[in-house]
DNA sequence: ACGAGAGTACTTTAGACAGCATGTC
DNA sequence: CTAAAGTACTCTCGT
C-alpha cells in the first residue's frame, strides 16, 4: 500500500514522501484496512521496529487536521522525550507538540494549546485528577507499550487511566501498541478494538541458541569465530569482524560492568585509528560529567570500544553511551534490562548472557518470554544490517533444549490485570471519588466495570477489595464518614492531587501527630517508612553499622520495632539505611563517597533524592493542611534534599547556577548570604566560582524575587467545589 | 618455600512513575 | 513450591 493512496491531506503525504517513506509496511497497511484512518479503535501487537510509531502518527495527524487533539501515553520519561523530539518534526505542518512528565513539564493548562501531548501514564492520571480542562478535547489516545498492564506496580494506573479517558470521552479513538502477547485478542476485545497481529519485521531476525561453539537457529546453524576461550567474547568479536555491533544483556550490574571490562582488551584490537580518536572524545565527556569510581571504569572501557549501561549511571552518562553506540564507535554495550524495554537502540547481534533473574521469593527464575522478545527484538538495525541475530547461551544439552523450546518456539505469555488488590486499588478508588467520577458505591462499581480487570475476572472479584479500600479511606478521614454517598474530604482531595498512596499519607499524618520533637532523622525516616519510597538493600556488612546507629539514635525514631521480630526489624533497618543515605546527601558528602559507602551508583543517589523530595513536599503540605507540627521543618528539608545541602546554604541556593558545591565555596569564603554577596567585590567572587558564573550571580542579587508560598491548600478550599464535575457531566 | 588448582563458604542479586518550579559542576 | 554465579578464602599437592 502506497502513502499516496491513503485518505490523508496532501500536505501529510508530501511530508512523508519528502522523508523517503513511500510505502507502508504490511502490518501498517493492515491497520489502515482495519480503519486506522476512520477513527476505529485498534490494537497493534507487532514487533518493535516494525513501524508502530508511523501508525500512531498517521492516526494522530488525520485526527488533528480534522480539528482534534492527540494524547500519546508512554511508560518512560526517556521514551516521552524521544517521541516528543520526533513529533516536533511536524512543526512544518503547523502542528504543536507538548510534553508532560514529572521531571520535565510546562504548566498543565498551557499544555492544552498543543495538538499532540506526550505524557507518561502516571502524569496522564495526575492530569485527570487535577481536572485539566483540555483533556475533554482529546480525539485520539495512543497507548504505547500497553502490555505493561501486566505490571503489578504500574499496570493498574495504565488501565484505570485508559478507562477514565474512555468514560470521559466515549467517541475518542484508542490506538493501543503492544509487544506480542498471548492474549492480544482479549486485550483488543476490552478496548473494543480491531486487532493487528503480526510477526513481520523490516529486517530478518535469526533467533537461536549457542551451544558447543555453534549458533543453532531454527533452520540453520553456523560456527562462530573462536579467538578466545570466553564464548560470549567470541560472539562479540565475531560480530565486529563482520562489521556489526553487539548488545549483551546481563542480569546484574556487577556482571554487566565485569563483562564490559573483560571484553575490553580483545575489542580494542579491532579499532581503527578513527574509532580511537572518536572514543577518546567520548571518554573525555564522561569524565567531565562525573568523577566517581564507576565513571573511571566506564572511561577505561570506552577507550577500548566497550561500555556498560545500567540504572546506577546518571542520565548524561547513559546518553553518552547510547549516542556513542549509535554513531558506531562503541562496539559493545553490556547492559542490564535498562536497554531492553526503553529506547530504540538496535544492534546487529544481541547476546543474552543470562536468562535468569533473581526474585526474593523464588530465587533465580527464567525471565518471561515477553522480556526475552524485547531483548531479542533489539537485533538488526533496519537499513544498516542485512539481518539481526539474537543469541542465548547454553552450557549443557539439557539447557539448550530448554532454551529452544521456551524462548524460540513458544509464544509469549498472556497478560493479566493486577488491579485486584487493595494496594493497587486504594489510590484509584480515592481519585475516582475525589474527581466526581463516582458519587455512590454503585457508580464506583459501574466505573470499575470498564477496567481490564473486570473484563478478565468480572467485577464481582473487585467488590470485596473495593469495600476494604472504602473502609480504609473512611477510617483515615479521606472520605466523609457518616455519609452513604462517597464524598472525599479536603484531606482526601489533597492526597489524590499530590499523587501519593493514601497509605503513605495516613502514615505521614500519624507520624506527625505522634512525634514529640523532630530532628532531621525523624522526618527522613518518616518518609522512608512510606510505601512510595524505594529502599536500599541491606548487605551483610551493613548490619553492624546500621544497628549501632539505631541504638545511638533510638529516641529520634517514632518507633523502633523489636529486633526479635526479624522480618519487621530487617525492614526497619532498610528504612534506616535509606534515611542515612539521605542524611549524607543533605550534609554534602561527596557523591563518590556516598556511592562507595552504600554500594550504589550516582544515578541511584539522584533517583532516591528525587522520590524523597516529592514525599517531603507531600509531608509539608499535609502538615499545613492538618495543622500539625513539622510543616516548616519538612519544607526546609524538601529544599535541602533538592540541592543536597546543609541549612546554612539555603539562602545562597536561591541564586540560579549556584548549587551545593558553589554555595559551599562561597560560604566558606565568608559570603554566607545574598546580602554578603551584594557587598562583595566581583573579583573575589570570580576567583571562587569563575568570572562567568560570578557575573550571573551579581546580575541576580540585584533583583532577587522571592517565591510565593505554594497555594495548593488555598486552591483546594476556594476553587474546588464549584469546579468539581460529576460523572453525569460526561 | 611457593604456587597452581581444587574445593568451599560466603555474598549478592533489574528497573523506575509521581509534586513543584526552573537551571548542577 | 523456593537459586545461581562470582569471589574470596582455604587446603592440598607437586616442584
Amino acid at each position: 500500500m502506497k502513502i499516496e493512496s491513503l485518505d490523508l491531506p496532501d500536505e501529510i503525504k508530501r511530508f512523508y514522501e519528502n522523508s523517503g517513506i513511500l510505502e507502508l509496511y504490511p502490518p501498517q497497511a493492515e491497520a489502515v484496512e482495519k480503519g486506522l484512518l476512520e477513527g476505529k479503535n485498534l490494537l497493534a501487537a507487532i514487533p518493535t521496529a516494525s513501524g508502530k510509531t508511523l501508525l500512531a502518527e498517521l492516526a494522530m495527524l488525520k485526527s488533528i487536521l480534522a480539528g482534534g487533539k492527540a494524547l500519546y501515553i508512554v511508560p518512560l520519561r526517556a521514551l516521552a522525550s524521544e517521541k516528543f523530539r520526533r513529533f516536533q518534526e511536524f512543526s512544518e505542518l503547523g502542528i504543536r507538540v507538548g510534553i508532560s512528565t514529572g521531571d520535565y513539564d510546562r504548566r498543565d493548562e498551557g499544555l492544552g494549546i498543543n495538538d499532540i501531548i506526550v505524557a507518561t501514564s502516571e502524569k496522564t492520571d495526575s492530569l485527570l485528577r487535577n481536572e485539566t480542562a483540555w483533556m475533554q478535547e482529546i480525539s485520539v489516545v495512543v497507548a504505547d507499550e500497553v502490555h505493561l498492564i501486566d505490571s503489578p506496580d504500574r499496570g493498574p494506573t495504565l488501565e484505570v487511566t485508559l478507562a477514565k479517558l474512555r468514560r470521559m470521552n466515549p467517541s475518542c479513538q484508542i490506538l493501543a501498541l503492544s509487544a506480542t502477547v498471548g492474549n492480544a485478542d482479549e486485550l483488543a476485545a476490552w478496548l473494543d478494538a480491531g486487532l493487528v497481529l503480526s510477526e513481520w519485521r523490516p529486517t530478518d531476525l535469526m533467533e537461536g541458541v549457542f551451544f558447543n561453539g555453534t549458533f543453532y537457529c531454527k533452520d540453520k546453524e553456523k560456527p562462530v569465530y573462536k579467538p578466545t576461550k570466553d564464548e560470549a567474547i567470541n560472539l562479540v568479536l565475531d560480530t565486529i569482524k563482520e562489521g556489526g555491533q553487539c548488545l549483551v544483556f546481563e542480569s546484574s550490574r556487577k556482571n554487566c560492568m565485569g563483562f564490559a571490562k573483560k571484553a575490553a582488551s580483545a575489542v580494542k584490537k579491532t579499532l581503527s585509528a578513527e574509532d580511537r580518536e572518536a572514543l577518546a572524545g567520548i571518554a573525555n565527556e564522561i569524565m567531565e560529567n562525573s568523577e566517581t569510581d564507576v565513571s573511571s571504569v566506564l572511561e577505561a572501557c570506552v577507550l577500548s570500544g566497550t561500555a556498560f549501561h545500567h540504572a546506577g549511571l546518571t542520565t548524561p552518562l547513559r546518553e553518552l553511551v547510547e549516542s556513542g553506540f549509535r554513531e558506531g564507535r562503541i562496539k559493545l554495550i553490556s547492559s542490564t534490562p535498562t536497554l531492553a524495554a526503553g529506547l530504540n537502540l538496535p544492534a546487529r547481534r544481541v547476546v543474552i548472557r543470562s536468562y535468569r533473574r533473581y526474585s526474593s521469593d523464588a530465587g533465580m527464575q527464567p525471565i518471561p518470554v515477553l522480556e526475552y522478545k524485547q531483548m531479542a527484538g533489539r537485533a538488526g538495525r533496519p537499513r544498516l544490517d542485512p539481518y539481526g541475530e539474537a543469541v542465548l547461551l547454553a552450557k549443557s544439552y539439557e539447557e539448550f533444549v530448554f532454551l529452544f523450546e521456551k524462548y524460540i518456539e513458544a509464544g509469549a505469555e498472556d497478560i493479566w490485570s493486577k488491579l485486584g488488590t487493595e494496594n493497587a486499588l486504594r489510590t484509584h478508588v480515592l481519585s475516582t471519588i475525589s474527581n466526581g467520577f463516582a458519587r455512590t458505591r454503585e457508580e464506583l462499581m459501574d466505573f470499575l466495570e470498564a477496567t481490564f480487570f473486570a473484563f478478565q475476572y468480572s467485577n464481582f472479584g473487585l467488590s470485596v477489595v473495593v469495600d476494604e479500600c472504602l473502609n480504609f479511606l473512611r477510617q483515615e478521614e479521606m472520605l466523609e464518614k457518616d455519609s452513604d454517598a462517597l464524598v472525599s474530604t479536603v484531606f482526601g482531595k489533597l492526597v489524590s492531587k499530590l499523587y501519593i498512596d493514601p497509605l503513605s499519607a495516613a502514615l505521614i499524618a500519624k507520624g506527625l501527630r505522634e512525634a514529640g520533637t523532630f530532628t532531621e532523622l525523624t522526618l527522613l525516616h518518616l518518609i522512608c517508612s512510606t510505601p512510595d519510597m524505594r529502599l536500599m538493600y541491606m548487605r551483610s556488612q551493613d548490619y553492624q553499622d546500621i544497628n549501632d546507629y539505631v541504638m545511638a539514635h533510638a529516641d529520634e525514631f517514632s518507633k523502633v520495632p523489636n529486633p526479635f521480630n526479624i522480618a519487621e526489624y530487617e525492614w526497619f533497618l532498610s528504612e534506616v539505611k535509606t534515611s542515612l543515605l539521605l542524611m549524607d546527601w543533605i550534609h554534602e558528602k561527596p557523591e563518590n563517597e556516598i556511592c562507595l559507602k552504600f554500594g550504589i551508583g550516582e544515578g541511584d543517589i539522584h533517583a532516591t533524592a528525587d522520590i524523597a523530595e516529592w514525599i517531603m513536599h507531600v509531608t509539608a503540605q499535609l502538615a499545613r493542611l492538618l495543622d500539625l507540627k513539622g510543616a516548616k521543618e519538612a519544607a526546609e528539608l524538601e529544599k535541602r534534599i533538592r540541592y543536597g545541602a546543609a541549612p546554612e546554604l539555603m539562602d545562597l541556593l536561591d541564586i540560579r547556577s549556584v548549587g551545593r558545591v558553589r554555595a559551599r565555596k562561597l560560604y566558606e569564603a565568608g559570603f554566607k548570604s545574598t546580602a554578603d554577596l551584594a557587598r562583595a567585590s566581583p573579583e573575589q567572587v570570580a576567583t571562587l566560582v569563575g568570572p562567568k558564573i560570578a557575573e550571573k550571580v551579581f546580575k541576580q542579587i540585584g533583583r532577587k524575587e522571592t517565591v510565593p508560598e505554594s497555594s495548593d491548600i488555598e486552591s483546594l478550599e476556594k476553587g474546588f467545589p464549584e469546579r468539581q464535575r460529576t460523572i453525569s457531566d460526561y
